[in-house]
RNA sequence: GGACGCGUAGCCUAGCUAGGAUAUGGCGCCAGCCUUCUAAGCUGGAUGUCCGGGGUUCGAAUCCCCGCGCGUCCA
């Protein structure tokens, strides 16, 4: 059950919660209304959760530490009465804390230090009941609650070529949030959007007509038609002028044929082609599906590109060049530059890439509730563009973008050009590789074709990991020890946790899967049984809905990232000090919970990250 | 020229939106830990003008202003 107020129910949120409104209280009485009464998770050795008293100072004219030992006292006195009513905490389930109140009966100890007021929980009963929703709800120990419709574009790389490293941030950060919002509620689709209009989609068919009639040496010469087509336009005019005649024809949509197929039926076909055999494929091989893909060409088609021409001319704002061509002057919206103008037609009235783009969006809001895109930092003066056009044509909403950096290899800019590149299908094989070598080594007795699939997923989960675990605004430079890296903040460090669980789990005759797993229940916990280890993995358990929540809410998977390698980190602690299977009676059955706890959220986790959970390495 | 983004130890990085307790981790480096649930692990140590300078504040990596460097964009 979710909180009226919309607070998920895991046990964490609802002690924040319940203290939360007993400190607002508490402070009312002491004189102060606002600000609200902010709790934080400090520092392990500090509390569980603290209070800055910083805020309060002027309006009682008292200092901050005064305030804190007053808060501190007050607040002492009214858990000591809520922990009676409660009974102690002891045997108390999911379903008791729910009740307003009652998870307050969990915060064990409150003690003012300078300014601040700590809390610290109960560190039995928080465990037991934590434990206990986790074992018996599963890894999403939290009603979740429908959340809405989030139409999410990313990748829309030009169906030209492979993808490279640089663009294959887009498809990681892209896949990683629609995971994460599934997870927390909403309902995704994900989109690619196929530019089958630009003149690199023409470039590709004018370079495969060509390519068909090249001879042998010719073809050895380039990778593919594209290049080829590149060059021979740069080195040939009157190729450029073919190239150019075909770019007109198709914007104008002009009856022309190619080989006898309709020009744009025949360069549509060359793009799919390009997606299917070479993007899609490297897509799914990192764990992405793309819901659906969108060919631009679709809205010339269907008229409504001219539609948000007409709209977009009717506007007050509206002007037209000396050539003809239409433009809205984006300086009043803050745009600066050596040309504000944002034209939406050229001069012979034919559309721009960004005016399509405006059409696709118009698109997608009718189609869902919340519009979410990852783009290259390239694309913000256009996401601008669009933004103020949307907002022009009546659109309330405005899509949530993402953008990310180019990531650059040490020699300078990634160029297919000059042959600068790493394709990211080759980023795998080379992963894989170095990851089989790494299986053999370790486990040379496993039979050869499980060698190969726990290669697979150690190769992904690096990749992908070593790629979404920095802020996407940040720049990144491509280095292959890094990319390759299987230790210290990795994938394979958190796969290696997961795989320890289970393995304990496997020696302990239990099922790994948390469907057929027994539910028994966890036992009571008496304080002095909990080691210090044992706790940092029940507060970092703890924490993971509110990690969730903060990387879909502010679209920053990064940060999911982290959580996950701070989760396998305390694990490994854990795992270190506290045998399980040795252990007896209750404290066994509590490691056990603990230890199926864990393997549950690190599998969610790695799940949500794209990144597979091997149940052995 | 202008706008936007980024700048945290030798390298990479968290924290910045909502300013607070000794600035988070990782790589690399040094010293240790496998007769006990997988050492892709764990423990300890060394390493910082949080790009520079002003300002606001009781308090600034965080907010504001001015610079510098890198990146991106300006049919």
């Amino acid at each position: 059950m979710t909180g009226e107020d919309g607070v998920p129910d895991d046990p964490l949120s609802l002690v924040k919660r319940d203290l939360g409104r007993l400190l607002s209280g508490v402070l009312a009485d002491m004189g102060v209304e606002s600000p609200a009464p902010v709790l934080e998770v400090p520092d392990e050795e500090l509390g569980d959760l603290s209070l800055a008293c910083f805020p309060f100072s002027p309006a009682l004219r008292r200092s901050p530490a005064e305030i804190a030992s007053e808060v501190a006292r007050r607040v002492g006195g009214l858990l000591e009465a809520a922990r009676g009513e409660a009974g102690g905490g002891e045997g108390m389930g999911p379903a008791g804390v729910t009740e307003a109140g009652r998870a307050l009966a969990l915060v064990g100890r409150v003690e003012a230090v300078g300014p601040y007021v700590n809390f610290f929980l109960d560190r039995a009963g928080f465990s037991s009941v934590l434990l206990d929703a986790i074992v018996s709800r599963g890894p999403v120990f939290w009603t979740v609650r429908p959340r809405g419709h989030i139409i999410l574009e990313h990748t829309s790389a030009n169906p030209t070529d492979r993808l490279h490293v640089g663009r294959a941030r887009n498809p990681i950060i892209g896949d990683t949030l629609a995971r994460a919002a599934r997870l927390w509620g909403y309902e995704v689709e994900t989109q690619y959007y196929v530019d089958d209009m630009g003149r690199q989609a023409v470039t590709l068919a004018y370079g495969q007509h060509l390519w068909e009639s090249a001879g042998e040496k010719e073809r050895e010469r380039f990778l593919g038609p594209y290049q080829y087509a590149s060059h021979l336009i740069e080195a040939d005019g009157e190729k450029k002028k073919v190239l150019e005649g075909w770019m007109k024809a198709l914007e104008r949509r002009e009856d022309v044929t190619v080989d006898g197929v309709p020009l744009h039926e025949y360069v549509g076909e060359m793009c799919r082609r390009v997606m299917d055999e070479k993007i899609v494929p490297a897509l799914e091989r990192a764990g992405i599906r793309v819901d659906r893909f969108v060919y631009e060409s679709s809205f010339v088609y269907d008229g409504s590109v001219e539609r948000v021409i007409e709209s977009l001319k009717g506007l007050p704002e509206a002007r037209q060049d000396d050539n003809g061509a239409w433009y809205i002057d984006m300086a009043p919206y803050g745009v600066r530059g050596r040309d504000t103008r944002f034209f939406f037609t050229r001069c012979d009235g034919t559309s721009l890439y960004a005016t399509r783009d405006i059409a696709y969006h118009l698109w997608k809001m009718e189609r869902s509730e919340e519009v979410v895109d990852v783009l290259g930092e390239d694309h913000r003066l256009e996401a601008k563009q669009i933004e103020v056009c949307l907002g022009l044509l009546g659109c309330e909403r405005r899509p949530r973008v993402v953008f990310y950096s180019f990531v650059g290899l040490p020699e300078g800019r990634m160029s297919t050009r000059k042959g600068r590149v790493v394709y990211f299908d080759d980023l795998l094989d080379e992963a894989e590789e170095r990851a089989y070598v790494e299986v053999d080594r370790r486990r040379p007795e496993l039979p050869e074709e499980r060698k190969r699939e726990i290669a697979r997923q150690v190769a992904v989960g690096a990749v992908r990991y070593n790629i979404v675990r920095v802020q996407p605004e940040k720049k990144m430079v491509f280095r292959w020890e890094d990319a390759l890296n299987f230790e210290g903040e990795s994938a394979p460090f958190v796969q290696y946790s997961h795989a320890r669980a289970l393995s304990i789990l496997r020696k302990a005759g239990e099922e790994l899967r948390p469907e057929n797993a027994s539910h028994t229940a966890v036992p009571g916990i008496s304080g002095t049984e909990l080691h210090p280890s044992e706790w940092g993995l029940v507060r970092r358990l703890a924490l993971f809905p509110g990690v969730l929540e903060d990387v879909v809410s502010s679209m920053r998977p990064h940060l999911l990232a982290s959580y996950g390698f701070s989760l396998a980190s305390v694990f490994n602690q854990f795992y270190r000090d506290c045998p399980v299977l040795s252990a007896e009676g209750g404290v066994r059955e509590m490691r056990m919970a603990l230890v199926r706890a864990s393997a549950l959220v690190l599998e969610t986790v790695l799940e949500t990250l794209g990144i597979p959970a091997p149940e052995e390495m």
